[in-house]
DNA sequence: ATGCAGCAAACGTCTTTGCTATAG
DNA sequence: ACTATAGCTTTGACGTTTGCTGCA
């Protein structure tokens, strides 16, 4: 038996032809086929059927999983193609759909070969002619030993792609079906092997990796306000007030003294006080909470920021102010809420002072598998050890979210020594307002309420003396340096930036956006700038919008002050002073340094001095010599010519992007032609490109008889560009030397098409064509209007003919013989209205304006009832809104025809249409 | 354990001047 | 006979980025 197909199976290796004809079993008698040897072996190539078009098709494909068992049922179908221009053919076809909607699979043969299945293109074979009279019906109904698959263009030379399918193996197997008609139900079945071919997990989608990206911004924005929030309360007065009075006289003489005059001295003198004022701080305020801490990525959404917020012990919590003057008044809190109030304490002595804050939001980077399962397991571990091991894995999970790095958290917290001598300062008590008039007695008064101790009061030593980067600190403006200088009051640092910057394999503190309200200062403390810190960030798009930099505008004081300006001259002096990155790879798109290995196609080093620097022997050259480089035709589209006598200063390998291309290329390769080279072009090669002179009225063009206009300065010498479509012709007719201007290019179906916008003509003809073309857009408007009116009248007039006919037939036979429904119709008739009275709409001549379309009945149809029939658009429907609302509700059944009285009591007449609210118009149904 | 280089996969850019049949 | 126009063609290649892996 044989199985008519129309499936393409085409083979990667075996070309050997095999010509048997096979049975018809369907419509249509046989097809010659060419496949591969063997279904078992057969590789379909075909690709691309797509997976919806398989599902909604009626044939059936049956795909069970595991069992790998495919049916296919072979359904004869009828197709018309192309329109008719080309014979009609009946077409059988073949789904063959495997693995729900993967493109491409692969399949593992019997021999362990692998060949990649496509599916059939049904819109390919559907375009496939099939002849209708077959030569060896008989042979095939006969022997009906091979399958012949579609091509029905028996003649056709593009056969190299197709083989014969010997399915005598095959039928063996299926001739105990049936034996009169070998597949009575058109169904076959093939059975594959399923391949064991493991996908990789897909990689990160660009949806994904948006998603993160706008986590990471919204986290952002939520910790930049928390900054703006405590900065505010920075600047309260209350609060200031108290730390001023908690500030011992010595320390506030100090500050007085250093602040006397602006110089080198003095300036030391300020960094002394400096000093001093964060020991003392260090001593009043105890750390009992880290403050916020960067987390991964995979810890939101699970339990940890539950547990997280749940867990007062790691939050920064403080819902107002008041919490924020009482942790003051208290001398204990967080780390950040440290640094804050000693800014608070700053900007109580009269010292500018700004509140810095390194955001830790969450990475929009994607962790990488390995790290993320090991932190998982960590977890885990913790957790099933819980009871065994309580205390270490407390201590263990506090150490990793506290980001205490290698610190070890004392198991058996005692109130340490070095807080003894702080109680004594803690007063419950304090009285704001009485310190706000005692302000001369604040020494003693400190002293003296510092007296209590607090119950519960809990302190670490190594929360206080641990040396990890914080995550809030504070900057001085150094008027003598004119610099901002930044202190770290927790572990008494003055000016030392490199200090804040944590390590690069810390995970709970990320430094990628340093904020000192309200700058960025990133690059003051972030020493790998361009290899590492930039990458962290929110990248700039490709349009330039840099959403970071957008959003600190926002926020950015509406004035610029001098320190803002030396402030960013400094910064960029960081900038440009950053180190070198000891690793290859940092070179990598860095913004100062690059290397000719990471050069991209279109790129080369220009000049190759200096070399300012060498890694592993490579020469590293100033980010600022790499220059662009294109082709010569690209510098054309860009208004540029390359300069007579220089020579490409790169080759690259081109590519071939359109069809002609392609096919000029196979022909090379016929004569083992070498792939065509491009040469490429520095900037600084070429020059602006020079338009050649109209000569004699003659119009330079190019090789394709038109004038290149990429650009508005490219237009030849003493022409002129007039960029309206179809004045060509109107040039054409004056007999003026024009040519078609070229002003870019479009690219479909990998064809490259010029797009012309106008024409370039001999400046002397522009007024004479410019006339001759108003006069010629005129006459066509006017024809065209011509032409519209026309059609619409003409819509008119089936339009009104159409209703009179309705009409007529209404009053034959319906109204007078449905006697029931004349009353139910006499009421929308407002009573009036018998027989063509109805319609009848009297002398309304002089009605008529330009809102309403009066058409006369000049007899030229018997069919006219009327003699008017009058649409007006202006009129205020909403009278008739309720009769409208019942048409639409289906209260009556009659709905089409209706007149209303208008507010000058005139007839109109509105059949077919309905009232469109929204713009006050009535909108017609023109009847066919 | 850490950092680096190379690998693999996904994403995104680059492309740079027809032909034929039919209707009017 | 000539001109204008619709429809058809074939469904990309490869450079760059980025996460992953293995090695030193």
């Amino acid at each position: 038996m044989s199985l008519r197909r129309s499936a393409r199976i085409a083979t990667l290796t075996d070309k050997n032809k095999q010509n048997e004809s096979v049975e018809q079993p369907t419509v249509t008698p046989k097809r010659k086929v060419r496949s591969k040897k063997g279904v078992e072996d057969a590789i379909m190539t075909p690709a691309r059927i797509p997976t919806e078009d398989i599902s909604r098709s009626s044939k059936t494909v049956v795909y069970e999983g595991e069992t790998d068992v495919i049916d296919v049922l072979v359904t004869p179908v009828e197709t018309s193609i192309n329109k008719g221009k080309s014979r009609e053919s009946i077409l059988p076809l073949i789904d063959v759909s495997i693995n729900k909607g993967k493109s491409k699979e692969i399949f593992q043969h019997s021999d362990g070969s692998k060949s990649v299945l496509e599916p059939i293109d049904f819109s390919w074979l559907q375009k496939r002619k099939f002849g209708q009279s077959h030569d060896n019906d008989n042979d095939s109904y006969n022997n009906g030993t091979s399958l012949q698959l579609n091509n029905v263009n028996e003649e056709d030379d593009d056969s190299d792609d197709w083989e014969e399918v010997d399915l005598s193996e095959y039928q063996d197997q299926s001739d105990n079906v049936s034996e009169s008609r070998p597949f009575p139900n058109k169904t076959i079945q093939l059975t594959f092997k399923m391949p064991k071919i493991q996908y990789k997990a897909r990689g990160i989608t660009k949806i994904e990796r948006a998603i993160r990206q706008n986590i990471h911004k919204a986290h952002l924005l939520t910790l930049l306000a928390h900054g703006i929030i405590r900065n505010d309360w920075c600047n309260d007065e209350m609060t200031q007030a108290m730390a001023f009075s908690l500030i011992e006289y010595e320390l506030q003489a100090l500050f007085d003294k250093a602040l006397v005059k602006i110089d080198v001295k003095h300036a030391n003198l300020l960094t002394i006080a400096l000093q001093d004022l964060s020991k003392w701080w260090k001593d009043y305020f105890i750390i009992t909470k880290p403050g916020i801490r960067n987390r991964e990525y995979h810890e939101f959404g699970e339990e940890g920021v539950e547990k997280f917020f749940e867990n007062d012990e790691f939050s920064d919590c403080l819902p107002s102010i008041d919490e924020f003057r009482s942790s003051l008044r208290v001398g204990e809190g967080s780390r950040d809420t440290s640094a804050q109030l000693f800014v608070v304490a700053l900007r109580s002595l009269g010292i500018p002072a700004r509140l810095v804050c390194s955001l830790q939001a969450v990475s929009f980077r994607f962790a990488h598998k390995n790290k993320v399962a090991a932190s998982r397991n960590r977890k885990e571990d913790n957790d099933s050890n819980n009871e065994i091991s309580m205390n270490n894995n407390t201590n263990e999970e506090v150490q990793r979210t506290l980001g205490l790095g290698k610190y070890k958290l004392n198991a058996n917290r005692k109130n340490s020594n070095g807080s003894k001598s702080k109680r004594d300062y803690v007063d419950n008590g304090y009285d704001d307002y009485n310190l706000l008039s005692n302000k001369d007695t604040r020494v003693g008064h400190s002293k003296k309420q510092r007296s209590i101790s607090k119950k519960g009061r809990k302190q670490d030593g190594n929360l206080q003396k641990s040396d990890i980067p914080p995550i809030f600190w504070c900057e001085v403006y150094f008027a003598a340096y004119k610099k901002w200088i930044c202190v770290d009051p927790v572990r008494a640092l003055v000016n030392s930036p490199q200090a804040m910057e944590p390590a690069s394999n810390v995970t709970d503190n990320i430094m990628a956006y340093v904020v000192a309200y309200e700058q960025d200062v990133t690059r003051r403390y972030a020493t790998q700038w361009g290899a590492r810190t930039r990458k962290l960030r929110v990248p700039v798009t490709k349009d330039g919008y840099d959403w970071w930099h957008e959003t600190l505008v926002y926020f950015a004081r509406p004035y610029e002050s001098k320190q803002d300006n030396e402030e960013d001259a400094h910064l960029h002096k960081l900038e440009v002073s950053e180190r070198m990155p000891t690793s290859i790879g940092a070179f990598n798109n860095h913004p100062l340094y690059a290397l000719e290995r990471h050069l991209k196609k279109f790129e080369i080093i220009y000049p190759r001095q200096p070399i300012i620097g060498r890694i592993r022997d490579e020469p590293i050259y100033p980010r600022r010599n790499v220059k662009q480089l294109h082709t010569a035709e690209t510098w054309l589209r860009e208004g540029r010519q390359v300069k007579i006598g220089e020579q490409p200063v790169k080759h690259v390998k081109s590519r071939i992007y359109t069809l002609s291309k392609r096919r000029a290329a196979n022909m090379a390769s016929l004569y083992d032609e070498e792939p065509p080279e491009s040469g490429l072009y520095g900037e600084w090669q070429t020059e602006e490109y020079i338009p050649e002179p109209i000569m004699n009225g003659k119009i330079p063009k190019n090789s394709y008889g038109n004038v290149n206009m990429f650009k508005e300065s490219m237009c030849p010498i003493g022409g002129v560009h007039i960029p309206i479509n179809g004045i060509g012709k109107v040039a054409k007719k004056l007999g003026i030397a024009y040519g078609d201007a070229v002003v870019g290019f479009d690219f479909q179906a990998r064809r490259c098409i010029p797009v012309v916008h106008g024409i370039v003509v001999a400046k002397e003809s522009e007024t004479m064509l410019l006339e001759a073309w108003h006069e010629h857009a005129s006459i066509v408007e006017a024809k065209n209007n011509a032409k519209r009116e026309k059609e619409v009248l003409a819509r008119w007039r089936k339009f009104i003919i159409g209703v009179q006919i309705r009409m007529r037939l209404h009053n034959d036979y319906v109204k007078f013989d449905l006697s029931d429904m004349e009353e139910e119709e006499s009421e929308f008739h407002h009573g009036e209205s018998e027989g063509e009275s109805e319609l009848y709409h009297g002398d309304t001549d002089e009605e008529d304006n330009n809102n309403s379309i009066g058409v006369d009945n000049k007899g030229e149809t018997n069919e006219s009832i009327v003699d008017k029939v009058v649409i007006n658009n202006n009129n205020d429907f909403s009278d008739y809104m309720d009769i409208e609302s019942d048409i639409y509700e289906g209260k009556d059944d009659v709905n089409t025809e209706y007149d209303f009285m208008n507010e000058e009591n005139e007839e109109v007449y509105r059949e077919g249409g309905f009232i469109n609210e929204d713009n006050d118009t009535y909108e017609v149904f023109l009847l066919e």
